[in-house]
DNA sequence: CCGCGCCAGATTGTCAACAATTTGGTCAAC
DNA sequence: GTTGACCAAATTGTTGACAATCTGGCGCGG
């Protein structure tokens, strides 16, 4: 039986701490504590140091010398900077998938898509949201480009604490599923072409409407 | 007058080390001695370990438990998907600068095609390689995009390892050269459509290239 | 009442020592 | 000759202590 790989603390801490300052666990700005956060995790400064370093490059907080660090806080114009950049590579991740995609990727796709439509019809939001993350996640492992991943990965730590303002707009996952299905039945046909076009169409919607959510939010003072 | 800003040690490490592995001072797979490094660099131990977390993280290098930091060694698959990532993102970037570039962007790419053409003519690697550097370099200026900057200087860092190799492929000069002309002439002309697609060809025949050469080199032995 | 310098506490930056683990080699037994 | 246990060196992982620096508040002088 193979051990469940080791995994270094260091890593571990990265991930968990990201996970926490997607989550919203940590507020824009909040200043994060070496001291504090060691004790919160059980591990030593020098850990959380190394963590904070990771989660420096990849922009979720930032380090001034002997100021600490906190996390940043993404602008409007960066968190549409950031949208369009993951569709970038979400669509080059859909031409991917349906030229190296299994066809046993492409059954889960169908399955995901049927899921869709019952949380819609049943107005489920949780349930959509999950399937949402379920279909992109199918995707990228269909494409098999690790780069990507990684990328997207990252990319979405910094949306999610956002994208929750767009699906709950009115309407929006009755439109999101119409665009979900012209990108399952693209990459199911074998149609590259077509499925870089429907996904750049469902993350173009997704942008524009968060550029939206995000006008709104700073009319509406939150 | 504004400081040069400080900088923390380790991001500074990070960034020597980042560097140096790009551009091949340490070879695929070698072992990275946290002690030698630190030793080298003249930090703490703890730095280095620091930096190579971030690394890690990056893909630039795998760390094992207890057993140490090694340079990874790309994959020729995995480079082909580093250069197709890099394509979809920098297709983008032309569309940016397309629309958001200013005058004096426009009058830089200009100038850096007639320096292009200069080092053709005079048959001058090191120039034209320079040059094409500048191009994207300020082609990513104009479009503003901090985190399509970011993901591209790490991409970079993996390819410049392979990149001479296509380069150095007779005729790739004068071919490349007509390609960039065409990305200027369309991004300075505010055709932002025209503009990714030049883009985009042109790092569709670096990629093919690149493929090429990994094939000849696997073939060739070595 | 306001501004300024200064001090104490909090926090980060640096470092060295120590513990834990792997690796490669040696030696004995078969 | 080969196998395997075992040991020593090298290296990584962990921790605490200490130095350097920032922050906010206090009191002094204007």
């Amino acid at each position: 039986m193979p051990m469940p790989r080791p995994a270094l603390a260091e890593t571990d801490i990265s991930a968990q701490l990201r996970e926490a300052i997607a989550r919203g666990q940590f507020s824009p700005n909040e200043r994060l504590v070496e001291a504090e956060l060691a004790e919160r995790y059980s591990v030593n400064r020098a850990h959380i140091r190394t963590a904070l370093a990771v989660l420096d490059r990849e922009g979720l907080v930032v380090r001034l010398p002997h100021r600490g660090a906190h996390v940043r806080a993404i602008s409007d114009t960066e968190a549409i900077e950031i949208a369009e950049t993951r569709l970038a590579i979400e669509a080059m991740v859909a031409r991917q998938a349906t030229l190296r995609g299994d066809a046993k990727g492409r059954a889960s796709l169908r399955q995901i898509e049927k899921d869709m439509r019952r949380a819609v019809t049943q107005s489920d939001a949780a349930l959509y949201s999950q399937c949402n993350a379920a279909l992109h996640r199918e995707l990228q492992r269909m494409a098999g480009n690790a780069t990507a991943d990684r990328i997207l990965n990252t990319l979405k730590s910094h949306l999610v604490r956002l994208q929750y303002r767009v699906i709950l707009l009115p309407g929006r996952p009755r439109a999101s599923l119409a665009e979900h299905a012209a990108i399952v039945k693209a990459v199911c046909t074998g149609d590259a072409d077509a499925a870089e076009r429907a996904m750049r169409k469902h993350l173009t919607s997704f942008a524009r409407l968060l550029k939206q959510a995000i006008e709104a939010t700073r009319m509406g003072g939150f």
